[in-house]
DNA sequence: GCGTTGGGTGACACCGGTGTCCAGACGATC
DNA sequence: GATCGTCTGGACACCGGTGTCACCCAACGC
């Protein structure tokens, strides 16, 4: 180690008796080369160590092996979560993943991204929800030559350039869950306005709702930010209501949490006065008290779909590219008591 | 946009009408350069919109921009938190973060960070725990060529390479206040064995205890991994001792939460019968029922400046890499009640 | 025996930057 | 007015790969 410089394509063909070109055609698995060639320069990388440096590969390719994820941390389990999932695909070849958070509401957000994306040239980006809701964004991103995936829970594009898992189906299921375990006045807390993702889910809780024969009542719905205090917020009002739920929906799982706390503070028992549930599996889901019943979707193996259609764009676009999610039952849902 | 290739040096070069050597010059802010041909040549940029090729420029340099983060995955948010941290420096810089989770059981780990680090030479690394706490991984990395930067909860190495956090002091004031409320029979959960945190935080304990005149006790003490599950294993046992702790100090709060769901299902009211302090704060932390005492590292703080030393070495060695963790007070840590 | 075919290989330019070194302009000095 | 040093800027090679194209030579058909 540590004799200093690496090894490069020229000491390997001079090792071997052989021009660069040669090791280059090694290097490539080019089909039209002598097996004995092959194997003697192949001996000598071996021996040599030797890796080529991407950096040239890339300036001779005129193209790069980068790819880019660009979120505004949606939270911080999914995020990684995601990174796994394209590490899944990308592992063992010569991609490499490189992550730029970016704040949503920078006035500058374009500037960043266009800025990231030309300094780095990257060869294709990921985009995560919110974000990928966003069709400037990706087409911000088109236009600076990248290859775009848009992770979400809707379809928003061509097959091709988008994954994305089936919120409202699993939301349907979960509120038809409630119904069948005897709840007939279901509260629902929304996600913010103008994302995607919240109203996919709120159709899926209405359409859940109608397919129990029951229907929405303003007085148990409210909108929350998606984060915990706005969930706090929200169970409150609901259950201050004239008749208030016996079970909610919320759409994250954050809000849920939120919603316990309020009830607990209204002295209610979760689950016997209110069954929750909630949505994504975070680690906190499992963790809360009483663990939540909520929908897990398939974060990892969505993100390598998608890094797949991403590098892979001939071969994966062939590929599925619309996840079901599952409704993990836990203590928060139970039926609905006799009282 | 979009009218194929992207401007090269050349084509300012030419436009400027001179040399490409005069336009990189430019570019690097040279000081021999006259007033009037920078800013014929910078119209020239902005005009384009020019953007040097960061691998051509790599390849010249024979040094690229990449900077890794190599973890496995302790815990979401810090690894987010990290990523934050790194961006907060690297961001108006021509660096960019490039991430790569390992599985450290793996018996193909040192394979897979080599073959990482040697395939996108790597400017340099970033290791979190509990990987940054194996002296055989640092020095793969540095034999590599890397600058190496490790976040660690203790003194690893010489300063100029380490950034850490003071976990024994943290937990030792978290034990104080613990007896500050009137507990006198405490019990610990403490991180698997092998880990610098885990021995660090143990011995932050048992010096809490010290400091507050008491002594340990075995029969309220545990071991766990760090993971839910054993944080409810090792309450269980905690409170199944002949004289259970009224007050728990837990290694992390992933076991926290654990020791909470046991009390619960033992009957137990959280923190009337049983104070709780966990470690992270994590999302989690905040969110449960009662929400959780706990202390708090200032992870994106030391994220920015580890990254800062390893970009920055010279200007950013003088930086203290030693951090102050404080003890986030909630509902789950309370007065010994008068029974 | 000779021309043709085509697989295997190498010479060379090129990708887009930077380092080295040298040349020309210009003002200062003698 | 000649010499010198300083300041600017250019020519050229080089970083480590890949594309293009020409070349060599064995096998083949006639």
């Amino acid at each position: 180690m540590a004799e200093g410089q690496k090894p490069t394509i020229n000491d390997v063909a001079r090792l071997s008796g052989v021009s660069k070109k040669t090791v280059s055609r090694v290097i490539n698995k080019s089909p039209l080369l002598n097996a004995s060639t092959r194997e003697k320069v192949e001996s000598v990388i071996a021996e040599l160590g030797y890796v080529p440096n991407p950096q040239a590969r890339a300036l001779a390719l005129r193209r790069n092996f980068l790819i880019g994820l660009i979120h505004d941390n949606p939270n911080a389990q999914m995020v990684l979560g995601v990174q796994e999932g394209i590490l899944d695909t990308i592992r063992d070849t010569e991609f490499a993943l490189v992550v730029h958070p970016v704040n949503r509401y920078s006035p500058t957000l374009h500037d960043d991204i266009r800025r990231f994306i030309e300094q780095q040239r990257l060869y294709g980006v990921m985009l995560l929800p919110p974000l990928s809701e966003r069709d400037d964004l990706a087409d911000l991103c088109r236009d600076l030559g990248c290859t775009v995936v848009r992770m979400g829970s809707a379809r928003l594009d061509e097959d091709a350039h988008l994954v994305a898992s089936n919120d409202r189906q699993a939301v349907r299921e979960a509120v038809g869950w409630l119904a069948e375990l005897g709840h007939s006045r279901i509260g629902f807390v929304a996600g913010p306005e103008g994302f995607r993702s919240a109203n996919e889910r709120e159709q899926g809780f209405l359409e859940g709702l109608a397919g129990a024969g029951l229907s929405p009542d303003p007085a148990i719905m409210a909108r929350g930010t998606y984060r915990f205090e706005s969930g706090k917020a929200a169970g409150e009002k609901l259950l201050a209501a004239d008749i208030p739920p016996t079970a909610v929906f919320s759409s994250n799982d954050e809000m849920a949490a939120g919603i316990l706390h309020a009830a607990r503070e209204r002295g209610l028992n979760v689950p016997d006065d209110l069954s929750i549930i909630g949505f994504d599996d975070t680690a906190t889901a499992a963790h809360i008290w009483p663990p939540l019943t909520t929908v897990r979707w398939p974060i990892r193996a969505m993100a390598k779909t998608a890094a797949a259609k991403l590098i892979r764009p001939a071969s994966a676009a062939s590929e599925p590219s619309f996840f079901l999610s599952d409704l993990i039952r836990r203590a928060s849902a139970v039926p609905r008591s006799a009282a």
